[in-house]
DNA sequence: AACTTGGGCAACCGCGTTCAC
DNA sequence: GGTGAACGCGGTTGCCCAAGT
């Protein structure tokens, strides 16, 4: 569909942004592609939702980063990694793109973070294992059942330590990930409700810990 | 003053998912 | 259930501008 137009690319002029703006005000958001036949704009659905979501909207907080949106960046990052969305979803005013940019030229350089590297939780890291494959198969079958078999006890929690997390922001970690549908790859929970099973995203490996002893930290 | 370089950020692209028919 | 359109996400690109030479 958008093929046969000739859409315009590149930076948006405050006559766009106008145009922009008065269709949002009369019609809403959504229905991006609808706005090139309804007001001639030659931008594409894409190019409109973006535009919006980023820039226009009045929820978008412009400006620079406070220490306390670093500080929370950086702590859902270790919990979380790339996933912009989610972390932006947690900062309130910021959007997906404004914080995977802020990472990416302030936060992993203050850090001293490969751009390419993953963040992960836990340290030390072993290699994927066929046992650990075994375990992952296994929490997928059943993640309740299984998560309480899965790790090293107390790693995770000498981790989030070393990372100066509390235990509210485990909670509020667990709170994320509840509410992500895919959770159960991420995060996974033991079936007596107090253990926590953290596979990572790019190989299984399992930590397990145990609330009651973390909260003696 | 002219040119080069590098940082910052807005925007694009490709792909996966969701939705409507 | 199949299909195409719309949407959303994360990685990447490229433009702008300030600092350095």
């Amino acid at each position: 569909m958008e093929g046969r137009h000739e859409y315009k690319k590149g930076l948006w002029n405050s006559q766009e942004d106008k145009i922009l703006m008065e269709y949002v005000k009369q019609h809403g958001v959504g229905k991006w592609n609808r706005i090139a036949k309804v007001t001639g704009l030659k931008r594409c659905g894409k190019s409109c939702r973006m535009r919006w979501m980023n820039y226009l909207s009045p929820n978008v907080k412009r400006g620079d980063f406070s220490e306390e949106e670093d500080d929370l960046i950086i702590r859902l990052h270790n919990l979380l990694g790339n996933r912009w969305s989610l972390i932006a979803g947690r900062v309130p005013g910021r959007t997906d793109n404004q914080v995977k940019n802020h990472w990416n030229t302030h936060l992993s350089k203050k850090l001293g973070v490969n751009r390419k590297g993953k963040t992960k939780v836990c340290q030390p890291q072993k290699p994927p294992s066929t046992e650990s494959n075994e375990i992952a198969s296994n929490i997928a079958s059943n993640p309740f059942k299984e998560a309480s078999n899965c790790g090293q006890e107390g790693e995770i929690g000498k981790s989030l330590q070393e990372n100066s997390l509390s235990r509210e922001d485990f909670i509020g970690m667990q709170e994320i990930m509840m509410s992500d549908d895919d959770f159960e790859t991420n995060l996974l929970f033991a079936n007596n409700g107090v253990g926590l099973c953290y596979p990572s995203f790019f190989s299984f490996q399992d930590y397990f810990v145990d609330l009651d002893d973390w909260a003696a930290l």
